[in-house]
DNA sequence: CATGAATGAGTATTCATTCAT
DNA sequence: AATGAATGAATACTCATTCAT
């Protein structure tokens, strides 16, 4: 029992070092240059080690990738709890920007579409679960709203793609060009306009 | 003086041909994947011609770049010609599409995508002159239109964002996880309604 | 004492499974590519319990190698029993084929040929042990005919090698060449040739 | 011109010192364990250079297996010549012996069992090529020894085996276990005794 | 005594770039 | 000016063996 549960442990807190390693590997070379050696090296682990955990490169990218999943998402609070629309839109659109600057989501994505090539699959699983996923639940935030009569009734599959559009162009399109861009001063008055754009249009 | 200008044409015919072989192999295998050989093979030049023309791969990729900005650009036209903001809007969206579906812009793209950790002056160049260019076509484009009055009275760089982003989101930024996307049969219906989104705010 | 004999039992039949597992992975996969993990999983032990036993991959080959000793051999029994030399001499080659193919010996051949110039040991022994163990009873065998009668008094060692060497020149050559090499359908007529031939010389 | 034999000479010297490399390095360790980069240390070249000329190391090594058939075969000038089937078959034996020992065949053989698993066509081809190939000769050999009444009329496929494997049992099986083993010093005595089994049978 | 996770040395292959003709 | 053979550095992956529990 001791033994088998050290084990886990162990196992378990190597295979967490890996997937830190090689999710800053990936996300600052890109998966073609990032280097299985390199992402051992800075796990502190051996690469056999490495691929007794994670059978290929491609297995350990998807993993890195899957893992991503998990902290992707809309938070449906604000929409039952904001007092108006441009309240919660204006939270929902921050949360948004707070995952892709925070957790690395805008350089795993650039890693992501490098490899559109090499490993398809990847690519058009993440469009399917990171990207349309989470315009899904776009969707169902603003479907709250309608019910709530904070918005008009309307087509919120489509109204919902509109919205991350607007917010997409102006702070996660750029960082796809260049990593090091940063979130503008007028961050908050850019998100302002789109609101304002979206609720011309979808108000109640 | 007959000698140089051969010479010239046979050397400028041989850079012409590299180019459209680079450009088809970047496109199709982004940057790292493409084979300098395999280019060199396709233009029918040996590598040490290519490499006279362009002195290294991140060169000939620049070359390659800076080449399809001539083919970027919302011809302006259609917002002195047409008779409605709609219709000015549905052409330049339209035009949009058309060069990045129809001169492989999009696979372009992915291909700088996947090469802002190497090259990432290409990358910030691509997004100044190539992207923020474009907006800023869209930007003259919509401010005739409000000279036309057609439309209302606005900050057009904030709205040519806008509009822009509407529009990629649909259809550029599949392409870039998924490089078999097409455009969908609904392309028409989505294009009107974020005109429409677009409208409520700004039309006159 | 009891638990003493209970573990000493429990050893035995583990490395007697390994000793299965090892004998199948070295003919079907030869010295190099047999894998020691793949061993110890059809063992159903740990790779350390393996190397408790066997202190290394040269040694374990080795042990395998050394029972396989135990089943070469040509049985004396057709040398005074049968009444003419061609049966005794049929007899004897079949003995020897059934050994070879039944027993996965033409395998383990190939094995230790692939192992000659890492552990030249093991060749050198079977060579000794192996093949000239064999002809020397191949030998005793002839002998024993002679002693019967059965055929001319002449120098058996030299008589035995021909015997064997027209035998195993037909059978056993291409299977080191071809493993999937099986006996073909007129192996009773090239035995009786090459017994022809040697009557022909040592026939009384 | 001048370039283009400068070339073809420069890549002919370079083809011929890998494969003498080659040669050695795989008689010496086997397929296996012979190493790219050490033949190409070996033969003074590039491993890049390597793979220019042969495609991989499966291809490098059937080359060399190849090359080897040209070196093998059974002079069919004895035959004719000889004044007696013995001296025409001692001819023959030597022929045959100083191929194996002098050409490195022997351990080219030990090289292709070594992979029969990896690289079954190699083996299957040698076995037809190299063993058959010779068997057949030695049948031309008979032949013309049978059509010059040296010997009787016989089925020679059937003997040629047998003449073969009484002489490769006491000389090249051996080397198969033992690669220092080295030609005996009764082998004349051998040889002359196979031959009069042999001619014991089928002698005119 | 048994375990199995961890090791690190070893190897085939690719590709941007250069150089002798 | 053009060639294409040659380069060498770089990288994913495997496996016999050991060691902490």
């Amino acid at each position: 029992m001791g033994l088998e549960s050290y084990r886990r442990r162990v196992s378990e807190s190597k295979r967490k070092s890996i997937m830190e390693a090689a999710g800053a590997e990936f996300q600052g070379n890109g998966f073609t240059h990032a280097a299985m050696a390199e992402i051992a090296r800075k796990a502190d682990v051996s690469t056999a080690t490495l691929y007794k955990h994670f059978g290929s490169k491609e297995e350990l990218f998807s993993s890195i990738v899957e893992a991503s999943y998990a902290s992707l998402g809309i938070p449906q609070a604000a929409a039952s709890e904001a007092k108006t629309a441009k309240e919660a839109l204006t939270s929902a659109a921050n949360d948004y920007l707070n995952q892709q600057f925070g957790a690395g989501i805008n350089a795993l994505m650039r890693a992501i579409i490098s490899e559109t090539s090499g490993v398809p699959e990847v690519g058009k699983d993440f469009l399917k679960r990171g990207v349309n996923g989470r315009n899904d639940e776009v969707v169902t935030f603003l479907d709250l709203l309608v019910k709530r009569k904070l918005l008009k009734p309307h087509d919120t599959k489509v109204s919902a793609t509109q919205f991350a559009g607007m917010i997409k162009e102006s702070f996660v399109w750029p960082t796809m060009f260049d990593p090091k861009f940063k979130l503008p001063a007028n961050k908050d008055a850019v998100i302002e306009a789109a609101i304002d754009t979206f609720l011309a249009r979808y108000g109640a």
